[in-house]
DNA sequence: TTGAAAGCGCTAACAC
DNA sequence: GTGTTAGCGCTTTCAA
């Protein structure tokens, strides 16, 4: 066993070498159960010697408990979910767990199949990010019986803990403000051709409070293209362009919104005389604009760091605990363009 | 063993209920080995009714691989590593193999303990960002004979792929338009304290050009926070501000640059008559901006997409291949600023 | 405080 | 085409 060219050192090679049994070998690792101190030292320096690296799936296989989560969210290129995904990172490597995962890019068939292949590895957790998930997904998580987290909204039922906040509240916050500033005119600008829910929910508490104050969306413009600063300086530049002007542009996130701020500077349109804005996240970036965006502070950071801190923690047999909203807040931030 | 009410289904249970060997569902559910249609609807059929997942701790350590590769990246804090990580994420799942990853912080120390715990799940890659690793992490690496890719940087010796392009080049190139557009008085800015070498390996070109040519930076200004927009801006005022000013500044990325953008335009500081600017990356958001920045473009995509392709490579016992740098380039792209 | 035996769920190797 | 046997490297369980 000991002289396999090909294979990785075992326990039983450490054992061999300090003269143990194999069974001490994996106490001294684990940390668990009573070794003396001669013989852990022993240990440890016979696998420092061979260079002994532990077989996870060989642990995980035995011990049906692995320190993995699975991640699976829509996309990279967008920074909310970058920041969410270092909260995650920080959160389990905090406890030694490891993500491993995958991007769905915003299709509900995607994530089912990357949740189905996650499972494989036993997992102790799942991350997903929103509520919506078809039916075969949850039919799929529910089997496992893995810990459950889902991630930025929280208006709806979740499958177990969903850490976020309210999408559509957050919507009409925006609206409510926009319109105590006395805009009357408004346009709606997204991207993604409509396929982030959230982004949807916004702009249906959006909506929503335009519509009790009397008030409409002039109209929305969405592009196909992933959100970026670019696509919202063009979506902007084409709005001002046209004869009818609404007074208000209410863009689904700061990217969007940023492109606008650009556009203006560049065509030396007044913001917000000649066109108010708003946006939505909080990016770290604003700060450094010419102008302060009016827009929404969310806390991705935080999200991810307390789903995370949620699936990584020890596995006491938590017996089906229930549904739970938690609801981590956002937060107006008054700037200059609004 | 199908009634333990704890544990998931395995292929002894889609085996008894489809009324086959356990075998036969191995074969079924891998592909492998010749299996007529009836029986293999039959199992399909079984294992889709009780939610048969398979588990790939048990495939794993019976077949000795899996599609499963390390990466370990500095930070999700910087759009580089992001977009990176798109790309291998993308080339991973084109393959079927998940990406299971930690962050460094730029800490050679992290890493080695992240490659450690990474290995314990024999994956068949490991993907490394630069050239620089500990003597304790090569020697880890060694003993495992994982597929090894490193990414970003290919001025020194690779472990056994390196997919990049010269960072001490880019900056030669940068040096050598900004004195060719006849700028003098420079001053470096940069970010994280230095921890980030391939930024050092472009000052130290960018430097070694100015010498040849005759002449030097006039300082360097580097903060000990990680590279941002407002980090940038702070930076710059900071610069402009001192009786006797650089007319360039060479930043080490386009978010320190961006923020200099911002503070020029906030300040009405003309651009590149007051002062002249050059950054790095060539991220797409610079293309929003209200003046064009000269930068360079590096392919950041590609090299995670390339570094994944060659990571998820069927297990063919590629004997030994011989170190190779693969050097994906870089282009310099002339803005407006300088 | 240590060891021996059994077996987690799967696939390689061979039989039929 | 399909089944049988053995065993991957570890932890659980029980014994000493």
């Amino acid at each position: 066993m000991a002289d396999r060219k090909t294979a990785q050192p075992t326990m039983d090679d450490v054992a061999a070498r300090a003269g143990v049994s194999q069974m001490t070998v994996s106490r001294v690792m684990s940390g668990k159960g009573y070794i003396s101190e001669k013989v852990r030292d022993r240990v440890h320096a016979a696998a420092l010697e061979i260079g002994y690296v532990q077989n996870r799936l060989a642990r995980g296989l035995r011990s049906e408990e692995t320190p993995l989560v699975a991640v699976v969210l829509p996309t990279l290129g967008n920074t909310v979910f970058t920041e969410v995904l270092s909260g995650i990172t920080d959160a389990l490597t905090a406890q030694s767990f490891r993500p491993v995962f995958g991007l769905t890019e915003y299709s509900e068939e995607r994530e089912y199949e990357l949740v189905r292949d996650l499972l494989s590895w036993r997992p102790s957790g799942i991350l997903l990010a929103g509520l919506e998930h078809s039916a075969a997904t949850r039919r799929a998580i529910a089997s496992s019986r893995v810990r459950v987290a889902e991630i930025m909204d929280i208006d709806g039922a979740p499958i177990s803990t969903a850490f976020g906040f309210s999408q559509i509240s957050a919507g009409q916050v925006t609206a409510k403000h926009m319109l105590a500033k006395g805009h009357r005119k408004f346009v709606y600008v997204g991207s993604q051709g409509g396929s982030d829910l959230r982004a949807g929910k916004r702009l249906e508490g959006f909506r929503q409070t335009l519509r009790e104050a009397g008030a409409a969306l002039m109209s929305e413009v969405v592009s196909q293209q992933p959100s970026s600063m670019i696509e919202g300086r063009r979506m902007t530049a084409e709005i001002l362009s046209r004869s009818d002007r609404p007074d208000a542009i209410y863009y689904s996130n700061d990217d969007l919104a940023a492109g606008g701020i650009m556009h203006c500077f560049a065509q030396g349109v007044s913001i917000p005389d000649d066109i108010a804005m708003a946006g939505f996240n909080g990016l770290p970036y604003l700060d450094a604009l010419p102008i302060k965006l009016t827009t929404i502070k969310s806390p991705r950071y935080e999200i991810g760091r307390q789903a995370g801190q949620f699936l990584a923690m020890p596995a006491k047999k938590d017996g089906k605990t229930t549904p739970q909203l938690i609801d981590l807040g956002f937060e107006l931030s008054v700037g200059q363009t609004c």
